[in-house]
DNA sequence: TATGAATGAGATTTCATTCAT
DNA sequence: AATGAATGAAATCTCATTCAT
């Protein structure tokens, strides 16, 4: 019937494989992760891994590429087609918020490659990241231009919003235990997109607007 | 025997290995740091790291202490006494940047827990997160109460300002690369103090501040 | 389906997977070869080598039996017919060197399982050399009864021209190495046969015959 | 009593382990050698081989530049001091072959490196092996000026010589083998040095001795 | 207090071989 | 007749930890 016959088996193997390779690189960072591991998530034996892919470093590289692809091209078609650059600011934050709800296990790699200095991150991911920083800088731009923003360096406010995105997202376990410690002060919520999003929106926004004197 | 003079020579022992532990530890991650290297940085016998702290685990308990305890000291002490809550805050995120500044390895290591959902975070360093939590709380509510800030999740903001200074200053190399592919787009100061500091001391403010309407 | 003209096909791959064999075997010896390395010289999927041929082990003994074959034929086609043993065993020197030169495989395979204690040779391949050693004990014995020859073990000499013949063609990197070393005491031809076989041969014919006292 | 404390443990675990490491690899060669099986062999745990030494290639390096060394200082401790280059040139093949009758590891090492086109031989052991061709140029340059010898290329004799005594040694197990199909052929000692170092200092000398016409 | 030596347990990687098509 | 995919078994190498001194 219809569509997937069996030809592509070592296609679907290979998504397998990936897949697994995000999840469990993601959790346990490169050097915590294991192979075996990998593979059983994977549902493959270890070997295939080095059949299809290779060795850990290629299959990271795999996996990292992977992830930043999904997110760049998100947010690239996204902002297209909006007015002002208020709306795409805003737009760009609840789409990167919701790009890290939809793949958890992003915002842990990504924090852990900025905490090695990036030495591990492959060319391709670089490419992205840079495109992500190039539409930013762009809105950025255009709202210097019209008036309604201050001059802000685009790498700093990427880093703003991924910091606040990411951490808050990939932190509710440490909130939780921070939680512990101090009541009220700490908010529970588990998804980031949706009203988490919100918030952080509007403190972006805020802090780039100029806004007149009383 | 002996007796006199030997005092204290395990306590300069210590300091060296804790020093090590805690540049590689923050260079390589927990699984990714090795004792051999952790003693060779320290100028010491492997075996000695088990004879004056433990094992592993235990080395890296007191190295991510002795760093979240001095940077909770270091903001505490500077927060008090200044009037009003946005000196304060302002305040805040400068100590937060210099210690930073002071302590290039708290950043990687600090990432890497979050990253890591910090199960591996010691209850010592919790209770020193949950003080500057604390304090931040205070502050905003300090400024509500004035007329002055909005309603802020103060764990949102937190994570907001150490996401900016931290990333800021660990993601240095990172940025070089994507400078590589994005030409002018970046700007390449390497502390994060100071300028930056300022920079970003300024979005904060602008993000939880109440802006007449004009 | 089929029939007429794919007759035959089968042959093809079969010559092209023994002659891989063939090299692969010789410059890594059997533990040192892969499956692989051999099928992509051969051009064939490795599975091609299992259905046609059989294992690695199979695959080593039909290489070596290959190679063994032609130079027992070779010698034994040429060495009848001359007259004098010292024609003879001067046109067996050359005649093996010749081999060699054909099949610059075949020294260092057989190296190898001297190496080894031939515990891996195939019975067939000890018949080839019999058959040599045989061929080299006639050529002896008739030169000794004609009062030209000394007795000489034929092993022992057969040792000494294989020895030289496959050593010299076979050393020539090391022999370029030690040149580095040793400058003027190394002489580089590549070709053992003519020039280098022609020394070689006088040198043996020298050692074996009866000198008058001056 | 007297001497060996425990002192330099290391010294001798090392020592088993460059023993076993010269058994296993001229055993079953580079590629066929087992990291277990040497280990075993030395009786100390598979650890402890990385520990002192280093890789498997380390090992085989320090292994082989182990043996070469010896043979080196054997001949050239020995070949001093004697008068005429006949006497000096055969005690150099009897010399030779005492060393590989104590060293019954030397002679598969070394075919098995010429087979593979010596690609492996650290330059410790070129050194060594450049000395000995060294040694025998100057004996057949002494010869040559004296008369007595024949201009003969020093690396063809030195293969010639190596040629008989190593693959007379070490192809004893083929002899056998041979034997077996080729009865009274072959000749059955087992020992090299002696007997048939004799004989082939017998050839060799006859080799490149000027002999005068009848 | 300090260290060279040693090791068990486990990690990554390789490879000959088989299977389904 | 041929092949891409898959794998069990085993090889090399690593590393936290302990021991004897």
């Amino acid at each position: 019937m219809g569509g997937s016959r069996d030809k592509g088996k070592g296609q679907t193997t290979i998504r397998h494989i990936l897949q697994a390779a995000v999840d469990v690189f993601s959790e346990s960072g490169f050097e915590g992760a294991r192979m075996d591991v990998i593979a059983s998530h994977a549902g493959v034996n270890k070997a295939s891994i080095y059949y299809h892919i290779g060795d850990k470093m290629a299959l990271y590289t795999a996996a990292m590429h992977r992830i930043s692809g999904q997110t760049y091209k998100n947010i690239a078609v996204r902002a297209r087609g909006l007015a002002s650059p208020e709306k795409r600011l805003a737009m760009l934050v609840h789409t990167f918020a919701e790009t890290v709800d939809a793949n958890p296990r992003m915002g842990p790699m990504m924090l852990r490659e900025v905490a090695g200095g990036g030495q591990r991150l492959p060319g391709e991911v670089i490419e992205d990241i840079a495109g992500i920083v190039g539409l930013l800088a762009q809105i950025l731009e255009d709202g210097y231009k019209a008036g309604v923003f201050r001059r802000v360096p685009p790498f700093m406010l990427y880093m703003m919003i991924i910091g606040s995105v990411v951490l808050y997202k990939t932190s509710s376990p440490v909130r939780r235990r921070v939680a512990g410690e101090y009541g009220a002060l700490v908010d529970g919520q588990e998804a980031v997109s949706g009203t988490v999003a919100q918030e952080i929106a509007r403190l972006i926004l805020n802090a780039v607007s100029i806004h007149p004197r009383a």
